[in-house]
DNA sequence: CTGAAAGCGCTAACAA
DNA sequence: TTGTTAGCGCTTTCAG
C-alpha cells in the first residue's frame, strides 16, 4: 500500500502540499493540484483512515445501534443510514443489542471508543443512561426521546391518532387500542395519542395489554375484545397479523364486523385478505436523517433538537363504516400527523 | 480522555511498561501490573485504537457485505458475526450491497481502506473481482464459492437433496423443483442435487424456473406445475409460501393432494396451515464462523478451506404420501446432509 | 502557494 | 523485568 508519502515523491512536492492537494484542493496551485492527483491515481493511493484519525480526532466512523435485525422495521433503518454514512465518507459500525439494557451499554461503550458518535435506534436503557452516553460522545436518538438530547422521531403517535381518527370518520365510537410490550416509549406514546384522539372524536377508548408485540399475543388479543367494540387499532404489525387471524377464526369478519388497523406497517399487511389499514412509515429516511444529525452534532453545527418524521395513514380494506351503518366514506381518511 | 502517557505517569513507570502490562501482561512483574491495572482504572483509560491500528496495522474492524438486511436470512447472520467479532475484540463495519454488483465492490472497496479483512455474505460479483478482492485483503465468503478461497457455505444442496430424499421415501416420484433467481450459486448448487438426488431415488425431476425469489412467483409458480408432480420443493419460503397460497387458492390441498417443501427455513413456514416442511439452517453460527475463519485467515493460522455447516430436513405437516398411497412413515427423513 | 518540522497515541525493537 | 528510542502515516502550524 502506498502512503502519502510516495505520492509526494513521485509529485515532486513535499508530503505537506500533497496531503493538502487531498484535503483542500484549494490551496493548491491548479498544476500542482493536478500532478498530485495523477500521482495518486498512478499509484492507488488510499490514505490510512488510522493515521488521519490520529491527528484529526476524526475517525471517520458512526455507530449505530439497534435492538435486533429481525424486525423488518430495522432494515431500512440501517439502510438509510448506511446510505447516509457512505455519502460523507464515513463508516458504519453496527451493534445488536438484542432488547438487552446490559448489552446495549457495553455495546455503546465499545462502539463509542472508536466511532465519532452514536446512533441508538429505540434503546431499552434508562433515561440516566443514555444522557451519560450522550455527554460522553455525539449521541442521536432515534424513536426515543430523552430530554433534549438530539432525536429522530418517527411521528407513530401522531398517525396512531390519525387512525383513530380515521375509524370514528367511519362513525366507529367503541375503539380498542391493543398495546405493545410494558415500558415501551413507542407503546405510551401511542396509547397516549389513541387515548386524546377518541376522546376528541367523541368516542371511548378500550386498553388492551401490555402484551408482546406478537402474533400469538395477537391471536391470543383477539379473544380478549370487549364486545363492543367495533374499531381497533394494534400497537404494530404482528399483533395485527394475529389480530386478524385470530377475529377470523372467530367467525368474525374483518372489516364487515370488525374494523382493524395497525400503527406501523410490515410488507406483509398489504397482502393479507384483506389487507390491513396501516401507516405510511418514512423508516428509511429516519435512518438517513438520523446519521446526518449526528454528523451535524458532531461538527458542532446543529443544537439539541428533535425532528419529528411524519407517517400517513393507508386506507386499505380492513376498516370500513361499523357494523349497521350506511356505507359512507370518512372524511380525513389518509392524512396522518 | 487519558492516555497511556497518563497512566504511566500515574503508576509510575515507562509508557513501555503500561503497554506492556496491557498487552502482554504475563511479561511484566505481578506488583508492577497491579499499578498499571489500577492507574488505568483510576483513569478509566481507554486505548486509542487508531494510534494502536497505527502502529500494529491490525485495526480491529471486520467489513460484512450483505445483499440486504430486509430478507430474514441475514439477521441471525449478522447477529451472529457481529457476536463473534465482539468476543474477539473486534468491530464490524456494516456494507449492504442490495444485490448490486458495482455497489457491492465499491463497499468491499471502501471497508477494505479501514478493515482487517472482509466477510461477503451471498455476493453478487463475479468470480474474479472476488478473487481480485481477496488477493486485496482476507477475504471469506458465505454461501459461495470461488476457488480456494476461504468459504462457509451452509449445505443446502445437501438439505434440498435431503428434502428430494424425504419426499422419495414418501413415495413421490414426480417432483418439482422451483428454481431461484436466475444466476444465484446457490440456486445452482441446490438445483444440480435436487436433480442428483432423485435419480439416485429412482424419481423424476421437473424444473420450474428460474423464477424471482419472492411470494408472487411462487403464487404464479403453483399454476405451472406439470400434473403429474405430486411433490414440490421451493428454492426458499418465499416461493414455499407463495406456492402454498396459490395451490390452496386453485384447491389443491396441501400435503393430500400435493407435498411441498422449502430449501430453507423462514419462521414463517412454522405458522402456516399446515407448516411446511423446511431446512433447518444453522445461520447464525455461519455468521461467527465466518468471522471465526477471517481472524484466522488474516493470522495466517489457516489456509484457504471451504466449511459445508450442515443442514436439517425439519419435517412438518406438508409434506405425506401422495395421493393414493397407504399412509406410512418415510424411512430416512430428518436427517439432511 | 509550498516546505520543514512537530507531533497525534501507541507498540516494538533494542538495550540495560 | 524495565526504560529508551524510534517510528507507524497523516495533518497542520509556522515560516518562507
Amino acid at each position: 500500500m502506498s502512503t502519502l508519502a510516495d505520492v509526494a515523491r513521485e509529485a515532486g512536492v513535499s508530503k505537506a502540499t500533497a496531503s493538502r492537494a487531498m484535503m483542500r484542493p484549494d490551496m493548491v496551485a491548479a498544476s500542482t493540484l493536478e500532478r498530485v492527483r495523477a500521482a495518486a491515481e498512478r499509484l492507488g493511493f488510499q490514505p490510512n483512515r488510522a493515521a488521519r484519525a490520529l491527528t484529526t480526532g476524526r475517525t471517520g466512523m458512526l455507530g449505530l445501534i439497534v435492538p435486533t435485525l429481525a424486525n423488518p422495521f430495522f432494515s431500512p433503518l440501517v439502510l438509510g443510514a448506511q446510505r447516509a454514512a457512505e455519502e460523507t465518507d464515513n463508516h458504519l459500525l453496527i451493534g445488536v443489542s438484542e432488547y438487552d439494557a446490559a448489552r446495549e451499554s457495553a455495546l455503546a461503550g465499545r462502539l463509542c471508543e472508536q466511532a465519532d458518535g452514536l446512533v441508538m435506534v429505540a434503546p431499552v436503557g434508562s433515561d440516566a443512561s443514555l444522557r451519560a452516553q450522550a455527554s460522553h460522545r455525539p449521541l442521536v436518538l432515534v424513536d426515543r426521546r430523552v430530554g433534549r438530547l438530539p432525536a429522530v422521531v418517527l411521528d407513530t403517535s401522531a398517525g396512531t391518532a390519525a387512525l383513530v381518527q380515521h375509524l370514528c370518520a367511519f362513525g366507529h365510537r367503541e375503539i380498542a387500542y391493543v398495546s405493545g410490550p410494558a415500558g415501551s416509549w413507542a407503546d405510551a406514546e401511542r396509547r397516549t395519542a389513541a387515548t386524546e384522539q377518541a376522546e376528541a372524536d367523541g368516542g371511548r377508548l378500550h386498553i388492551l395489554g401490555p402484551l408482546d408485540p406478537t402474533f400469538d399475543a395477537g391471536v391470543a388479543a383477539a379473544r380478549q375484545l370487549p364486545p363492543s367494540v367495533t374499531g381497533v387499532v394494534a400497537y404494530n404489525s404482528y399483533l395485527a397479523l394475529g389480530l386478524l387471524h385470530g377475529l377470523t377464526a372467530a367467525g368474525i369478519h374483518v372489516p364487515r364486523d370488525l374494523s382493524l388497523a395497525a400503527a406501523d406497517d410490515l410488507n406483509a399487511l398489504g397482502a393479507t385478505d384483506p389487507p390491513v389499514t396501516a401507516l405510511d412509515v418514512p423508516v428509511e429516511e429516519a435512518g438517513a436523517l438520523a446519521v446526518a444529525r449526528l454528523l451535524e452534532v458532531h461538527a458542532g453545527t446543529r443544537r439539541t433538537v428533535t425532528t419529528r418524521l411524519p407517517t400517513h395513514v393507508l386506507p386499505r380494506g380492513s376498516t370500513a363504516p361499523p357494523p349497521g351503518t350506511a356505507a359512507r366514506t370518512p372524511h380525513g381518511a389518509g392524512h396522518g400527523a
